[in-house]
DNA sequence: GTTCTCACG
DNA sequence: ACGTACGTGAGAACA
C-alpha cells in the first residue's frame, strides 16, 4: 500500500488566529477576517503540498469531559467575540465548498479529534501533518511520522526540531504543561513552577510520576512544592493529555473532493473579497455564439439590438439571429441609420458619441441594474452577469458582450416593470444619460491665469503658516503626517488630547478647533491644512487637468454610484469645489463662461430637503411654514423654544437649524449632542420637543422604519428604491445604521428625483429652442449654467420654471437664481 | 491597500 | 457597554 500524508487542521484555533490577525470587514461592517484567513491558509497548504487527504476539526461546544474533571477548565476564556461568532457558519460552509470534510465530536475538542484521526492514520502506516498553533498537539509528534505545520512561518516542525527547542521529547509536553500550567486553558500546574522550572524537571526526570517517585532527590523547596501540588499536577496532566474518541469519519474519508467554485465565488462576492475572486478558476465558458462579419439583415424591428463599442469596432446582437455581428464603425453607423430598432447598451454615456445622429440608446443595462439595486458596489458587466444571470465569467470577450447585454436587458426589463421602476427608468434616467454625456463633453471653461495667480498667492501663505507651526513646535517635521503631528502636539508639547482614533489621538479639525483658543499652534495648523488642501486637491490638479485640454475641464458625472440616487462627480470632483473660506470665491472665479460676454448662472433649490420632508410626512406645521414662505429654521426655533417668531435669537435659530439637519440624517441624541456641543440629555430634550411640535414628522419616521422592516426597502417620490439589508439585523449598530438610512434615503433620493427631472426638462428646452447656453454642473440641489449672453433672461426664467415645476409637491418649491461673470462672482438679480 | 483628514451637498 | 448623524471623492502618509 502506498504511503499517504494526511493533513489535519485545527479549525477552531485557525479561526481564532485569523480573526485577531486579520481585521477585515465588508463595506457594511460585517467582520470577514476569519473567513479570509482560513481560506488563505487552507489554500496555501493545498497549493504548497497538494495533499490528497485533508480534514478540518472543530470544537463542538464548550462542554467536554475536561470540564467534568475540572470545572475551572478554560473558564477564563472570554466568550466568542460577536464578530467571530457570525463567521463560524460561513467558514464551515466555505470549507464544504472547497471539497474538504469537517470532523467533530460532541464532548471533545478539536485537538482530541485530531489525535484520534492521527493515531488511526499512523497505525495504517501513513504520515500525518497537523496544522495548529496549539502546543498541546505536539504530544502527537512522539511518533515521528507526525509533524506539525506552522502556518505563520510556513514551516514543518518535526520531532527533531521539538527536541532541539525543548530538550525533551514531544510526548513529555504534557508533563511540561502539567507542571508549568497553561493560562490560556486555565490549566493550574504546580504553584511556583514556571516554564524554566518545568523544563528542568522534565529534562531530569521525564514524566511527572517519576518526579513523585524521586522526591528525595529534589532540593527541599522544590520537594515541598511538588508534595503540595501532587494532586493538581496529576489532574493537569489528565487535562492536557489528548483523548482518543470514536468518530463517524475515518481518515480514509478525508480525501479532498471537487471544489464548488460557483458557491465560493458567490460567497466571496458577497463578502467583497475582490482579490480572492481574481484567483478563482474561471468557469469553463461555452458561449456558442457565432461571429459574423457582414451587416445584419434583421426583419423584425420589435427586437431591440444590443451593441458594444470597442474603439473602431462595433459588436451587435439581436434575439432574431443568434449570432454576433462584428462591424467596422462606418458599417455600424450605416446599419444604425437604416435600421430603426431600439438600441440596448452597457454604459452608453461613454459610447454614444460615435453614434451621434443615429438616434438615442433606449436601454442601458448598467442604469437598469442601478435602479434595481442601488446598493451594489460593482456594476461591471461581469459582476452583473454573475449577480443576475448566475454565470461566473472573469472577463467577457468584447465580441460576446452584446449577447450578454441582451440577456441582461431581457431580465432587467421584467424586473423594472415588476418593481414599478420602468417609468423612472424610461422617463428620467435614460434621458439623463444624454444630459450627463453632454455636460461631460462640453466641459467647463477655466481661466488658467486666475488659477496660476491663486496658486502663487496660496503657496506663499501656506509656506508662512508652515514656518509658524515649525517655530511653535520647536522643530521641523512632515506637517501632512497626522502621525508625526500627533507626537509633536501630544508628546513634545504635552497638550492634553481631546479625542482618539483607532490608531491614536486625533488631530482632526474638531480637535484643533478646541485647542486653538489655548494653543496658537493649533490655529496655524488649521490654517495650513485649509491652504494646503486648496492647493493640492483643487488648484494644482485643476491646472494640470485644464492644461491638457485647451482650457476646458471635462469631469465625470456618475449615474450609478450613489446609493440614494444622487449623482456623483469625479476626475475632478466638481461637486466639492470649495464654497467657503478665504480663497474659495477666488478659486471659483476661474470657472468662467465659454463665450465672451457670457454669464455663469446658478439655480439653487431653497431648503429642498426640508420641503421634501414636509411633502413626504404631510406634517401640518411644516407644510404651513413653507406655504407662508417663512424662514424655516427660525420657525423651528419658535416651536422648540416657545418664543414668538420675531423674538427668536440667532443662537436659537442656529440650534434649530442643526436640529433640522439632524432630522434629515436620522439623528441620535449622541450625534446631535456632539453637533451642538451639549450633553446627550439636553440633545434628547431638543429631539423630544421637536417631535412633540412636529407630530407628523415623528409619525412619518416611525412609519418609514416599519415599512422598511416589512419590505426591506424604502422608496422616493418617483419610486426609486433603496434596499436595507440590515434593517432587521440582530446587530444593534447595523440595525440603527439601516434605520438612519431608511429616514435619510427617501429625502435625499427624492431630491435627486426632482433635480434629475429638471435637468432632463432643461436640456430638452435647450435643444428645442436651439439655445447656446449649456448646463455644465450639478451639485445635488443646484444647477450651474454656462450662459450665452443674449440668452440670460430666457435661461433665468426657464431654469426657475423647470426646476420649480419638475415634480409637484404639497409645498411650494423655491429656486434662487444668481449669476455673474464667473462662478466666484454670483449676484442675485 | 488602508487610514486620516477634509472638500461639497 | 458600545459607537453614532446621511451621501459622496481625493490627496498624502504609512504599512
Amino acid at each position: 500500500m502506498l504511503k499517504k500524508t494526511v493533513y489535519l487542521v485545527d479549525g477552531t484555533s485557525l479561526c481564532y488566529r485569523s480573526f485577531f490577525a486579520i481585521k477585515l470587514s465588508t463595506s457594511q461592517g460585517v467582520a470577514t477576517g476569519a473567513v479570509y484567513g482560513v481560506y488563505q491558509t487552507l489554500k496555501k497548504i493545498i497549493s504548497a503540498y497538494q495533499p490528497q487527504y485533508l480534514g478540518v476539526c472543530f470544537d463542538v461546544s464548550r462542554k467536554t469531559f475536561r470540564q467534568e474533571k475540572y470545572r475551572e477548565y478554560k473558564i477564563n476564556r472570554p466568550p466568542l467575540p460577536d464578530g467571530l461568532k457570525t463567521q463560524i457558519p460561513m467558514v464551515r460552509k466555505l470549507i464544504g465548498y472547497m471539497g474538504i470534510k469537517i470532523v467533530e465530536k460532541e464532548g471533545f475538542e478539536a485537538d482530541d479529534v485530531i489525535a484520534t484521526l492521527s493515531t488511526q492514520a499512523v497505525e495504517s502506516g501513513n504520515k500525518v501533518v497537523i496544522v495548529s498553533s496549539d502546543k498541546d498537539l505536539c504530544q502527537l509528534m512522539e511518533n515521528d511520522k507526525v509533524a506539525v505545520y506552522n502556518y505563520n512561518k510556513d514551516m514543518l516542525f518535526t520531532k527533531q526540531d521539538f527536541k532541539k527547542e525543548y530538550g525533551f521529547s514531544p510526548a513529555k509536553i504534557i508533563d511540561f504543561l502539567a507542571l508549568a500550567g497553561d493560562s490560556a486553558d486555565n490549566i493550574p500546574g504546580a504553584r511556583g513552577i514556571g516554564k524554566v522550572g518545568a523544563t528542568k524537571l522534565v529534562q531530569e526526570f521525564g514524566e511527572v510520576e517519576n518526579i513523585f517517585n524521586n522526591l528525595d532527590k529534589l532540593p527541599s523547596r522544590l520537594r515541598s512544592i511538588m508534595e503540595e501540588s501532587k494532586e493538581i499536577v496529576l489532574l493537569s496532566k489528565e487535562l492536557v493529555r489528548l483523548s482518543v474518541c470514536s468518530l463517524n469519519t475515518g481518515w480514509q474519508e478525508l480525501e479532498i473532493g471537487q471544489p464548488d467554485s460557483e458557491s465560493i465565488y458567490d460567497m466571496f462576492s458577497r463578502l467583497e473579497f475582490k482579490n480572492l475572486l481574481k484567483g478563482l478558476p474561471q468557469a469553463p465558458s461555452n458561449f456558442d455564439v457565432p461571429l459574423k462579419q457582414d451587416i445584419p439583415e434583421y426583419k423584425k424591428t420589435e427586437n431591440p439590438v444590443s451593441f458594444f463599442l470597442k474603439e473602431d469596432k462595433a459588436f451587435v446582437y439581436s434575439d432574431e439571429k443568434e449570432c454576433v455581428y462584428s462591424l467596422s464603425l462606418p458599417q455600424a453607423q450605416e446599419f444604425f441609420r437604416s435600421y430603426p430598432a431600439k438600441k440596448v447598451a452597457y454604459g452608453a454615456k461613454n459610447q454614444f458619441m460615435i453614434f451621434a445622429g443615429t438616434g438615442s440608446v433606449w436601454f442601458d443595462v448598467k442604469i437598469a441594474a442601478y435602479l434595481i439595486d442601488s446598493g451594489l458596489n460593482d456594476y461591471s458587466l461581469e459582476s452583473l452577469i454573475f449577480s443576475f444571470l448566475g454565470e461566473r465569467i472573469l472577463e467577457v470577450p468584447d465580441e460576446i458582450k452584446p449577447y450578454f447585454i441582451n440577456r441582461l436587458y431581457v431580465k432587467f426589463l421584467e424586473l423594472l416593470k415588476s418593481e414599478n421602476l420602468d417609468k423612472l427608468f424610461f422617463d428620467v434616467e435614460m434621458p439623463l444619460v444624454y444630459v450627463l454625456e453632454k455636460m461631460q463633453s462640453d466641459g467647463v471653461k477655466i481661466d488658467l491665469k486666475v488659477m496660476k495667480k491663486l496658486l502663487i498667492e496660496v503657496g506663499k501663505e501656506t509656506d508662512v503658516c508652515r514656518r509658524r507651526v515649525f517655530e511653535l513646535a520647536g522643530k521641523e517635521f512632515n506637517l501632512n503626517s497626522p502621525k508625526q503631528l500627533r507626537s509633536i502636539l501630544f508628546e513634545d508639547l504635552k497638550i492634553k488630547p481631546v479625542k482618539k482614533t483607532k490608531t491614536g489621538f486625533s488631530t482632526s479639525e474638531e480637535v484643533l478647533e478646541k485647542l486653538a483658543s489655548k494653543y496658537p499652534i493649533a490655529g496655524f495648523i488649521l490654517e495650513y491644512r485649509y491652504l494646503n488642501k486648496l492647493k493640492t486637491t483643487y488648484i494644482i490638479p485643476l491646472i494640470e487637468d485644464v492644461e491638457k485640454n485647451n482650457g476646458i475641464l471635462h469631469a465625470q458625472f456618475n449615474q450609478a454610484v450613489a446609493q440614494t440616487g444622487r449623482l456623483s462627480s469625479s476626475s475632478p470632483n466638481l461637486q466639492s469645489i470649495p464654497a467657503k473660506g478665504k480663497f474659495s470665491q477666488g478659486l471659483r472665479q476661474a470657472f468662467i463662461p465659454s463665450c465672451k460676454d457670457g454669464y455663469i448662472l446658478s439655480g439653487d433649490y431653497s431648503q429642498i430637503e426640508l420641503r421634501i420632508l414636509a411633502h413626504l410626512s404631510g406634517d401640518r406645521q411644516l407644510i404651513e411654514a413653507f406655504s407662508k414662505d417663512l424662514d424655516i429654521h427660525r420657525f423651528t426655533a419658535k416651536l422648540l423654544f416657545s418664543t414668538p417668531l420675531e423674538e427668536v435669537t440667532e443662537a436659537q435659530r442656529n440650534i434649530a437649524k442643526r436640529v433640522n439637519f439632524g432630522i434629515i440624517y436620522g439623528m441620535s441624541s449622541y450625534g446631535l449632542s456632539r453637533e451642538l456641543g451639549v450633553s446627550p440629555a439636553e440633545a434628547q430634550s431638543f429631539i423630544d420637543d421637536y417631535f412633540r411640535r412636529y407630530e407628523g414628522i415623528k409619525q412619518y419616521i416611525d412609519n418609514i422604519c416599519q415599512q422598511a422592516e416589512s419590505s426591506g426597502f424604502v422608496t422616493t417620490i418617483l419610486g426609486r428604491r433603496k434596499k436595507l439589508a440590515d434593517i432587521k439585523s440582530p446587530n444593534l449598530q447595523l440595525r440603527e445604521f439601516s434605520r438612519r438610512q431608511a429616514v435619510n434615503a427617501p429625502i435625499q433620493g427624492s431630491c435627486a428625483d426632482l433635480i434629475k427631472v429638471a435637468m432632463v426638462d432643461i436640456q430638452r428646452r435647450l435643444w428645442k429652442d436651439n439655445l447656446k447656453t449649456k448646463l455644465i454642473i450639478q451639485i445635488h440641489d443646484e444647477l450651474i449654467f454656462d450662459v450665452f449672453g443674449p440668452e440670460l433672461e430666457t435661461i433665468k426664467e426657464m431654469a426657475i420654471e423647470c426646476m420649480e415645476k419638475a415634480i409637484k409637491l404639497s409645498v411650494p418649491v423655491k429656486v434662487n437664481i444668481k449669476y455673474g461673470p464667473s462662478w466666484g462672482q454670483l449676484q442675485k438679480n
